[in-house]
DNA sequence: ATGGCTACGATCCGTAGA
């Protein structure tokens, strides 16, 4: 089973960049993030002609998530219980035995903010049910824009982003948080290319420079951990024109 | 130099992302 992750930045403006990607790679599933698209307007004919179903939750203008599939998922749950959140950042579903969360964490702003303190929130809540989901589903992988680089090698410039969103201690500590609960990094199960990064800035030439941080992650419970035979990140996506400034990430499963 | 893009929904700029 191959999955994988990708934060379009607006469904719209990247639909034709992703079915020509599911066409090259035929993953079995792709979690999306910020498809920035009322349910309403979700491209489900498009994605039905290139071959797969949808299972989405989103919302004008800002955040959205789906998962796009080869067979429809089963068991689909929106949003983490318990949490009370406008913001549609989180779907969940099943598919042949495997549970597939797809999350879009809160971006934070600048530590300190507001939206900090709600990102901090949101994933200590996140962690309380992941926690259950790991004992409910021994075959779970979590996929998504998590909006933090685990580690300084995640970073293309450690010292400049010392401090910041999406670095900070706290962010780190809550993503580390999530790998003691048992799930592991998958990108981190195999030997990778140095200064290998998932989310780069339009500004700067922040591509071209190779100015980017790893925070798009595909986070698997043990068992399927042992049974994960690569995870990569596709860089292709974004050399094309009007890229999104995230790329896919994928993980293959045996 | 603390900006520089991009998407969106609103105008002819503000909000948000990361």
């Amino acid at each position: 089973m191959k999955l994988a992750t990708w934060n379009v930045n607006s469904l719209k403006v990247r639909l034709g960049q992703l079915t020509d990607w599911l066409a090259q790679g035929k993953p079995d599933a792709v979690c999306l993030q910020e498809t920035k698209l009322e349910d309403g307007k979700f491209p489900v004919s498009e994605l039905e002609a290139a071959g797969y179903h949808a299972s989405f939750c989103g919302q004008k203008t800002y955040n959205g998530v789906a998962i796009v599939s080869r067979r429809p998922l089963t068991g689909i749950s929106t949003g983490i219980p318990g949490f009370a959140d406008e913001q549609r950042r989180v779907i969940a579903g099943t598919l042949d035995g495997v549970r597939i969360v797809c999350l879009y964490a809160p971006n934070g702003q600048a530590v300190g903010s507001e939206k900090y303190g709600y990102k901090l929130r949101w994933y200590s809540a996140l962690k309380q049910w992941l926690s259950g989901e790991l004992a409910r589903h021994p075959r779970l992988a979590v996929l998504g824009d998590l909006n933090v680089a685990p580690e300084d090698r995640d970073v293309h410039d450690p010292k400049a982003w010392e401090g910041q969103v999406l670095v900070s201690e706290p962010e780190r500590a809550a993503f580390r948080e999530l790998l003691e609960l048992g799930l592991k990094d998958s990108f981190r199960l195999f030997d990778q290319p140095e200064k290998s990064f998932s989310w780069w800035d339009y500004r700067m030439m922040g591509f071209r420079r190779n100015a980017g941080l790893r925070i798009d992650h595909i986070l698997l419970s043990p068992e399927l951990a042992a049974s994960c035979s690569a995870c990569t990140i596709d860089k292709a996506p974004r050399k094309l024109e009007r890229p999104s400034d995230h790329t896919p990430v994928t993980a293959e499963l045996r």
